[in-house]
RNA sequence: GCGGAUGUGGCGGAACUGGUAGACGCGCGGGUCUCAGAAGCCCGUGAUGGCGACAUCGUGGUGGUUCGAGUCCACUCAUCCGCACCA
């Protein structure tokens, strides 16, 4: 240990000594309690940003403090490698994808490792290389065998001019990245997996991580399954055997429809519209919503509602009334059944179309108050038709106008009715998901080749499993119409595994989602070949006990992923629902932004280039660019990024204040969960609050190393020694209980307030007693073993300088227990309230009785002067808390 | 529109089950040290009034429950996020 503080010194000594030792490196141990703490897996962009420091000092920290507590914890790191941006480095620089994400990796570990992350670097993975992504294909093929993954045609983005397939990056506005013209939607033959089995498990299984998640993943997740229950209807058409039918969620409105509308991709329509007149008219219909919709609108913005009459006519199957049968472009063909029955009474929509086209509304609910026994009502009454309807009454509430089913009430109609129609076959009660297969195929290179093989003569043949990994070939054309893949004969060209004829492999990558589905799992066994991993190891270290990522993955990763388990339970080889116990979703990273304003372009300003002046209160007032020292605008707090131009690297904030006070700042500026406004100022503090830690343990070093090992007798302290003691324990119980949390803001908050209650502590160490001096080794070991999670390099150099050997995890440390009775304070000062309002303090111990407190708050001389010519009325005491007197007439 | 969340000093934020609002830090002000500066160290810092001890007000707003409300309840306003013609 020096006497001075030198971040960059210390952080390279034990980087090393940590390293060599392997002290992160951990096998299952069936005596310990492991613990699962994981990190979302980073995509390999080039650089490290001030997003990734935070996860993984979130990450860090409680690994470390897991370890500390005896835990064997598995803390893991890999590379989401394959993806988009690596294929655009080629296309527009020639560069080999697997070069360029290679340097990015090495480039990026350079920077996990500076930061002192306390990785498991041996079970190192990354999703580009063959030993990982062949296993995404044999999962594929697992789920092929079990029917899981099939083939339909399905729209992508699709750019006429440059004749190719985009990705949604690549078509963002709905222009061509590249030419800038317009993207179109265009049917191609794709792969999809069967996510909507496991729809109602991924809702049902939500139980048990109800505890765990953030509600509003949670809610994110429920809404994008979207479950809903109704009731299928077939409505008989008129002169045809053909039936159409519906799903609703208000079967009890159905005697007011008015119309089906279907929608204009609905698999009958052609079929049944062959012999029509209008076929031409409606055929120009379904033409034109055709275009609208694969002209790229806006998201929010909605379309007016159109349609057109068929000429065709249903027979409600209720009533018998006969309704035309329209096609409007407000229908969705992928939910439910493409079809609707409109009720334009009861609901909003139903309503636009019939004013639009001036169909009848027919109102059957009538609202019905609590008050309102349906008794009481008349059904044969009806509702006074001749009052217009202002707008659709959503509502439930009770039939009228319904025939038999007037009167009653439409929770039970709902039921009731769909039991009829099931009793007469003409319907039944549906459960519709808004949750979608999920299309994983990709017309792109840089992902893991989809297994399969197009034979002329026996079809789709799966590629035997012995024959993986599928490999990407080298020499695709980046630039090529639909997929590059299809560039390369030697791998389009193969023999059918089936009968050996010449066949053609499928040029599809997938979706590199699948990749993240289960990578926390192959951690587990990262050098398997035999299997994507061993079951006994998964079960020893899985489900992951801590995942820690943005929001930005609530719904797409974090679904697969749950998804994808229940696959693998459903395949022998895990045992458990859900991959993750507890989630926490960390807040992004913000910085103020600064820019000029030129004919409505704007152009941003890093805040490194920007000097700038604040009041007194620390506001900014004006902001010039360094360089031409002319004004910029001040814009808000935005994510850091390369349009906003605020990006702070972590490289230079790491050279100039080290790494642990980096972490240490970004752990303490805001609860993890909160966006976190960078502020460099803020380093400056977590940078001095270490100084302070290290020039405290340095001239107290050899003070504690003669402190005696056993506490002395109580009565041997000095009162401020047992003062000190109290602050310990009352800190070990807080950073404890915190840490469980994940409240670091507050943990740091309370280690600095037990390093201020030691700057009180007035002994100087060399007058120190014995009894001083094992007070001040307890605080100050309890303050080094509790700073290390935040800041572990500079804790184990003093934990060093405090006379222990061997580093923190190989030695005797663990992390420190409270003692409850040191915790507690000696004397307590008890707030004394009159008619609820703070007029005095009395002290007392923590063990003073109701009756002793009271009696000591009366006879308090302020209390007397209160209480003065008025009456007590009442006096409640909460012992250790407070007293409350209530006094009348003063 | 539907769903979810959040409103506390100049700022980031504390406050366990209703019990001293503003911990901790940033910023700011003052002092000490120094030829001077930097770094330390010490003190102060919600608002208003007062030299002062103190008093009054104060957790988006309005009500309510309670001896006592940032915390519980009702309504309301504002902001953020997600989904958005899902029948």
């Amino acid at each position: 240990m020096d006497e001075k503080y030198f971040p960059e010194k210390i952080e390279e000594k034990w980087q090393k000594s940590w390293d060599e030792r392997g002290v992160f490196e951990v096998e299952p141990e069936p005596e310990r309690p492991p613990y699962y703490c994981l990190e979302m897996l980073p995509y390999p962009s080039g650089f490290l940003h001030m997003g990734h420091v935070r996860n993984y000092s979130i990450g860090d920290a409680l690994a470390w403090y897991k370890r500390l507590q005896g835990f064997n914890v598995l803390h893991p790191i890999g590379w989401d490698s394959f993806g988009q941006p690596a294929e655009q480095a080629a296309i527009k620089r020639g560069i080999d994808p697997r070069v360029w994400t290679e340097d990015n990796i090495n480039h990026m570990r350079g920077q996990m490792k500076r930061l002192g992350m306390s990785f498991d670097w041996r079970r190192e993975i990354a999703a580009h290389t063959p030993e990982y992504y062949r296993w995404d294909q044999w999962f594929f093929l697992k789920m092929h065998e079990r029917g899981l993954v099939y083939r339909r045609m399905s729209p992508v983005n699709w750019c006429p001019h440059c004749q190719t397939v985009l990705s949604n990056e690549q078509a963002s506005g709905g222009l061509c990245w590249r030419c800038e013209n317009p993207v179109v939607k265009k049917d191609l033959e794709q792969w999809f997996v069967r996510i909507t089995d496991y729809a109602e498990s991924l809702l049902e299984d939500m139980k048990e991580i109800e505890r765990g998640w953030p509600e509003r993943v949670l809610t994110m997740q429920r809404n994008w399954i979207g479950k809903s229950v109704g009731a299928y209807v077939d409505f008989s058409i008129k002169d045809t055997d053909a039936k159409v039918r519906v799903f609703t969620t208000r079967i009890d409105t159905i005697y007011g429809a008015n119309a089906i509308v279907l929608a204009a991709e609905h698999p009958l329509l052609a079929e049944l519209m062959k012999d029509s007149a209008l076929k031409p008219d409606v055929d120009a219909f379904i033409e034109r919503v055709r275009e609208a919709r694969n002209r790229a609108t806006e998201p929010g913005a909605e379309e007016e509602k159109e349609g057109i009459n068929t000429g065709l006519q249903a027979v409600n199957p209720f009533s018998g009334e006969i309704v035309p049968v329209w096609v409007g472009n407000y229908v969705l063909t992928e939910y439910g059944t493409g079809a609707v029955m409109s009720v334009p009474a009861h609901d909003e929509r139903d309503y636009e179309f019939a004013q639009k086209y001036t169909l009848p509304i027919r109102q059957v609910i009538a609202p019905v108050t609590h008050e309102q026994e349906p008794s009481g009502f008349d059904p044969q009454l009806g509702v006074d038709q001749s009052t217009e309807m202002k707008e659709a009454f959503t509502d439930y509430g009770m039939l009228v106008n319904s025939g038999e089913w007037s009167g009653k009430l439409s929770g039970d109609a709902m039921r009731e009715m769909a039991e009829f129609a099931e009793s007469k076959g003409f319907g039944e009660t549906a459960v519709t998901y808004r949750l979608r297969d999920w299309g994983i195929s990709r017309q792109r290179f840089w992902g893991a080749p989809i297994p399969m093989i197009h034979c002329p003569s026996c079809g789709m043949v799966p590629v035997p499993e012995k024959d993986l990994p599928v490999l990407l070939p080298p020499g695709a054309d980046f630039t090529a119409t639909g997929s590059p893949l299809e560039t390369v004969p030697e791998f389009v060209n193969t023999t059918c595994p089936k009968c050996g004829g010449a066949a053609r492999r499928d040029t599809d990558t997938m979706d590199t989602f699948v990749d993240s589905s289960w990578y926390y799992f192959r951690y587990c066994d990262p050098k398997n070949s035999d299997a994507p991993f061993d079951t006994e190891k998964v079960s020893y270290w899985a489900p992951v006990d801590q995942y820690i990522g943005g929001v930005e993955h609530a719904v797409m990763h974090l679904l697969y992923t749950r998804f994808w388990t229940k696959f693998m339970r459903d395949i022998g080889l895990v045992s458990f629902n859900e991959p993750v116990k507890n989630l926490m979703t960390q807040g992004m990273v913000v910085a103020e932004t600064f820019y000029r304003e030129e004919g409505g372009a704007k152009t941003y300003f890093n805040p490194a280039q920007v000097d700038t002046e604040r009041d007194d209160k620390g506001r900014i007032t004006s902001a010039r660019l360094i360089s031409d020292g002319q004004p910029v605008k001040v814009g808000p707090f935005e994510k850091m990024s390369k349009s906003a131009n605020n990006g702070v690297d972590p490289n230079e904030m790491i050279s100039a204040y080290g790494a642990d006070a980096v972490r240490l700042f970004i752990l303490f500026a805001a609860p993890v969960e909160n966006d976190l406004r960078w502020q460099e100022a803020g380093i400056d503090g977590a940078l001095r609050f270490l100084r302070r830690v290290y020039n405290f343990i340095w001239r107290w070093r050899d003070a504690v190393r003669d402190a005696p090992r056993e506490a002395p007798d109580t009565a041997a302290f000095s009162a401020e020694a047992r003062a000190l003691r109290h602050e310990t324990h009352r800190a070990i119980e807080r950073v404890t209980r915190d840490l469980e949390g994940l409240h670091f803001n507050t943990c740091i908050a309370a280690l600095m307030e037990l390093l201020n209650a030691f700057g009180q502590f007035p002994a100087a160490p060399e007058q120190a007693s014995a009894s001083d001096r094992f007070a001040a080794r307890e605080a100050l070991e309890a303050l080094v073993l509790m700073l290390a999670p935040f800041a572990p390099h500079i804790s184990e150099e003093m934990w060093e300088g405090l006379g222990h050997e061997g580093g923190m995890l190989s030695g005797e440390a663990r992390w420190p227990v409270a003692d409850a009775g040191l915790a507690r304070k000696e004397e307590l000062e008890i707030p004394v309230q009159i008619n609820g309002k703070l007029r005095a303090r009395i002290r007392a111990t923590p063990d003073a009785t109701e009756e002793a407190l009271r009696e000591t708050a009366l006879s308090d001389e302020k209390v007397r002067a209160w209480t003065e010519g008025g009456e007590v009325v009442k006096v409640i005491v909460v012992p250790q808390r407070l007293v409350n007197i209530v006094v009348r007439g003063n």
